[in-house]
DNA sequence: TTTAACTTTCAATAATTTTTGAAAGTTTAA
DNA sequence: TTAAACTTTCAAAAATTATTGAAAGTTAAA
């Protein structure tokens, strides 16, 4: 396997993970080749590259920037504009964590808190439903914390104890 | 908010979740359905609640068997097949967590492992690949290891005690 | 056996999501 | 200013994914 085969390898593999897991193809393979890229890239050469159009290239970067894992870069004496992305995979996991925790998990949290707080009829069915709700919403709650916290420590020694710890 | 919008509510938004981490809106809303039923529903119960097609429901109960969430219940005396969802919530996120590793996160750190095993050829550019390859591979690894253990445990005292260490 | 009750399959259709590309918008150098 | 270089927007097209429904398949009671 040489370079270029290698690239294209974790590429696309990144962007049939993104696929699988709710992230636009193109949005996972532009986010890959920044963070495998040794400069900042512009517009042309992510679509070059990755042969998608401008307007692809263009909403992807956008989204990339909201979501604050790409970042703009302002080259002195060039007109174009050039990208990058965070390249500490640490707080790339970090920043993805609080993102999709924020946009997607929080919200389901409070339907989930809501629905479990439905007053109890005395009927089985409701009681039911409280129960399970009541029980999604506090294992959704637990485990948004937990990715969050450990999300944000220092791996180094707190993956070793923790693993020795749970092992 | 009575039963009935209650239970809407949640089945729609697990519908929505399901959807937006790449799996199917009606399976996930299927599996809801199931969750939190106090009796096995077949599959005509199904179709009418959900109000989807007798092939959908066939396919998609097919697939949740297959992730080892639904079984099919047999009750005497009955033609019908009846299906029930593991209503352990602890457990149903243990074989869910088991499973995705298994089929989506397994090949990605396979890949991961092979592309940053590229032979350095002193390029800049092939460094810059093997080694942010080789922290995803890493930080993946980990984060697959860390989840399966964490959802291995039973949460009761397990949980407690890391909340309290990593605060 | 036969037949009725039920389930699965799968080609066709529908719905959704992604992508394109060209026009409109913006910025900066001259 | 003007105009060239560049970016954004968005309606239309393409690609993908989900859903339907009816025919084929299966099972078990009569």
């Amino acid at each position: 396997m040489n370079y270029d085969e290698a690239k294209i390898k974790f590429v696309s593999t990144w962007g049939s993970l993104g696929t699988l897991w709710g992230i636009n193809k193109a949005m996972a393979q532009i986010q890959a080749l920044l963070f495998i890229s040794t400069k900042p890239l512009s517009m042309e050469d992510i679509m070059a590259d990755l042969k998608i159009s401008r307007g692809n290239t263009s909403m992807n970067l956008r989204q990339l920037m909201d979501w604050g894992i790409v970042t703009k870069e302002i080259i002195p004496g060039e007109r174009k504009e050039y990208f990058t992305t965070e390249k500490d995979v640490q707080e790339l996991a970090r920043t993805i964590a609080k993102e999709r925790s924020r946009r997607e998990i929080q919200p389901v949290i409070k339907v989930l808190k809501e629905v479990s707080s439905l007053k109890d009829d005395g009927t089985e069915k409701t009681k039911e439903l409280i129960k399970q709700t009541k029980a999604l919403h506090d294992i959704t709650e637990n485990a948004d914390m937990m990715i969050n916290k450990l999300v944000n420590q220092q791996q180094n020694w707190i993956t070793k104890s923790l693993l020795k710890l749970i092992k």
